[in-house]
DNA sequence: GCGTCCGTTGGTAGCGCTACCATCTTCATC
DNA sequence: GATGAAGATGGTAGCGCTACCAACGGACGC
């Protein structure tokens, strides 16, 4: 009976609310809220008033449920602490804090399953659109996505078949990119050094090994890899582990800015000197390259940028005008330093 | 008229067609999801067996709405590429994937405003708990907080006055130590850089002034800060800076590592000895500080762990416990290393 | 003057789920 | 064997919002 009294959800107030303050049907409030243009000026300042002065804010579950559409972003990254993946989400919320949407983050942690139980769960919430990192999606995970209802931003790597929209750049090209500049630069024992070895590191190692073997330098005890997440000190040691391989090395392309640090860090300590005896490309371009001692030469990549044009191709996508281009390739740069002067 | 056809939502299958499936009432089902204990082992599974074979997942929204409450937790933080919030939110992730609960998470830029604004918008969604970056939340915000009708828990520092439950460290502490531990090893000069400078920072140039003031070493002009964002870039500009100001400087203590790692490739660059001339201490202790050369001293903060805990300590207010200590002090250590080894 | 169209407004009926209470069994207790 | 407690199951009535359609009034054309 008491109907004001009963609302199981600690009273604060409802779309009804404001409609009775403002003497109008909740029906107009709610298109006051969302399309302002169809309810007349002087319904619309009431609303707004009584909104205010309620502090009325709409519930988000319900208007989900009611319109069968979340305005939720789903973001499935592999990290959360790499900060290649870090820029790319800030990109993302830059682009979307405006907005209504909201944005829900999964981190799949590099594994095929977690993303698809990941897309599983974001499915159930209807989002407006799904950005996933990868063009490397498991055939459930590329079901899921094809059968989400929504515009899917793949982001970071471009590809031939995309589900729906791509942005990115070829980590193959980034990497074929490094190799040769080192060869350019007159190195001739280039190594490849590279942790996790996620398929962006794969690629990147198949263009390394593509330039490689045109220039006819390539030998597979040039390659140093591991499956063990990337970090400084794992540049570190398997640089040792390179050279103990390899006396002969005179250059490395590191898979990421982290390995290369760890490079450089070891070149000191062992007084190997840089970029004389030893060449040095890292990949990214993180903002440390630029001011270590010598400055490391990189391959910049476009995270942030990656990140503010997937929620505009989705935005665009959510209005009914998919861009023509479908995958978008937003390049790379090669940042010529000290690390590869020689 | 025909139910079952007239869905808005794209036809998936609804807890309704899971009971008619397994024979039995709806909500026996939705107990059957969320306390499987209270139904007979026989009717759970034939009801998990109808869930597999529709693929049935719950609609949080509707869920949220019904029971008033949903499964999400609210993360603020103010940034989310400064990696020492990205491992908060990490072990926020790593403790939360194997449950019910989602992530909502919000970046406020470091803005009061932004914070505000946030808060309002995770309150309408009724969260199962929040958890916020820092002590310093303007009045409104506090407000939000207590009025949220969830567990609240402020996680990096600790303080007095705890909105509901605190777990971090002593920042002043943090930069005293520090700053003590450059006196003993027989700094005398030693100068205080700082970037951002938000009330964290702060508190660890406190703790810097606290200790140079004790050991009558304080000198305003040993302080060099900016409210510009911190990167290592800026880490090089300002030591520049304080060097110029104070050209006898004989030891750092940084606001954190990226400045530290600045000041070190500073030094390289300008054949300044590490640490003979200048010492150098950080803050944070990033993997990077171990083996940079000189491996650079640093104040290891749990960050990783703080996020585990805060999800801890959140889960067993919302399970009816509160812990006894509201506020968890997990410390920092110090780790000594080559840059202040002099 | 009448019908038609459009812009504005409101009522009704759900969206998919769970809180609450009612019902029905079973089983221990006296 | 009656009584009650405890456990298992289901029905009903919303949660707060929006899709859908109806109603209304004024402008317009013939």
């Amino acid at each position: 009976m008491l109907k004001a009294r009963s609302r199981r959800g600690g009273g604060r107030p409802t779309i009804a609310d404001v409609a009775r303050l403002a003497g109008v049907g909740a029906i107009t409030v709610s298109r006051a809220l969302r399309e302002p243009g169809r309810v007349s000026e002087e319904l619309r300042r009431q609303i707004e008033a009584a909104v205010e002065e309620l502090g009325y804010v709409p519930d988000p579950n319900a208007r989900a449920l009611a319109s069968a559409r979340a305005e939720v972003f789903g973001v499935l990254v592999p990290s959360l602490t790499n900060n290649v993946f870090a820029e790319v989400v800030r990109g993302i919320y830059d682009s979307l804090s405006d907005g209504p949407f909201r944005i829900q983050l999964g981190n799949t942690h590099y594994s095929g399953l977690e993303e698809e139980r990941l897309l599983q769960l974001f499915g159930s919430q209807r989002p407006a659109a799904l950005i996933v990192a990868g063009i490397d999606q498991t055939p459930a995970s590329r079901n899921l996505l094809q059968n989400a209802g929504c515009p899917v931003v793949q982001v970071m790597e471009i590809g031939p078949d995309p589900v729906d929209m791509m942005v990115g750049f070829s980590h193959l090209d980034g990497g074929r990119r490094a190799t040769e500049h080192l060869i350019e630069a007159g190195y001739r024992r280039i190594g490849f050094i590279g942790a996790r070895m996620d398929p962006r590191s794969q690629r990147r190692l198949a263009g390394y090994r593509a330039a490689m073997q045109k220039a006819c330098l390539f030998d597979p005890r040039l390659v140093t890899t591991t499956p063990v997440p990337s970090s400084v000190t794992l540049g570190r040691e398997l640089f040792r582990d390179a050279l103990a391989k390899m006396p002969t090395l005179d250059g490395v392309f590191c898979n990421n800015d982290d390995i290369a640090l760890g490079v450089l860090f070891e070149c000191h300590r062992a007084s190997i000197s840089v970029p004389t005896t030893i060449g040095i490309v890292g990949f990214n371009d993180l903002d440390m390259m630029e001011v270590a001692f010598p400055s490391i030469t990189s391959i910049r990549t476009p995270r942030y940028e990656i990140g503010r044009r997937a929620v505009a191709m989705a935005l665009a996508a959510i209005a009914g005008n998919r861009p023509q281009e479908r995958v978008a390739d937003l390049g790379f740069e090669l940042k010529r330093r000290e690390s590869t002067a020689r």
